[in-house]
DNA sequence: GCCAACGTTGGC
DNA sequence: GCCAACGTTGGC
């Protein structure tokens, strides 16, 4: 099983959303980096919960993820801010798993904590410029904020 | 709202 | 394939 953590603007898409529908098609991620690491998502693999470009910045639960990726419906919607007009549905770009509620926490694991504790150096969501929407957590880190938030 | 860090684009 | 210009992300 592998672990991950997932960026979310909550103004965009918050926790409190996803524990309302349950589960979500993860849709909109246009960056390959990204894309790659959610291909490689497994069902039954657990994610981090971040909410990014808010007040306060942190992890405010757990997800897991239900289905495997397939294509981004997006991707083919004109409409869509996410539009990709290189992609069709014979060689479609981006790919997207659904996810589903499992938790939010009490209290938010903040940023500002993850950053301070030395049981957490090294997690990629701590390190300066780090940009990437969907990321890997080691077992050890993933054990740590969900037991300690 | 600022701005540094980053990813992508496109001319050459 | 380089790299400058550009647009975006995201913490503060």
């Amino acid at each position: 099983m592998n672990y991950w953590l997932l960026k979310t603007e909550p103004s965009a898409y918050s926790i409190d959303d996803l524990k309302r529908d349950k589960t979500t098609a993860w849709e909109g991620v246009r960056n390959y980096q990204a894309r790659n690491f959610m291909q490689q998502m497994k069902k039954g693999d657990l994610c981090l919960f971040y909410h990014s470009s808010t007040e306060p910045v942190g992890v405010f639960g757990v997800a897991k993820v239900t289905k495997e990726a397939y294509p981004d419906a997006s991707q083919f919607n004109k409409k869509d801010s996410h539009f990709d007009p290189k992609a069709t549905k014979e060689k479609p770009i981006w790919f997207c798993p659904d996810i589903t509620f499992v938790k939010k926490f009490k209290e938010p694991f903040l940023l500002t904590h993850i950053k301070a504790d030395h049981a957490l150096r090294g997690i990629m969501v701590a390190q300066q410029g780090s940009r990437l929407s969907v990321q890997p957590v080691s077992e050890m880190h993933f054990t740590y904020i969900t037991k300690n938030a």
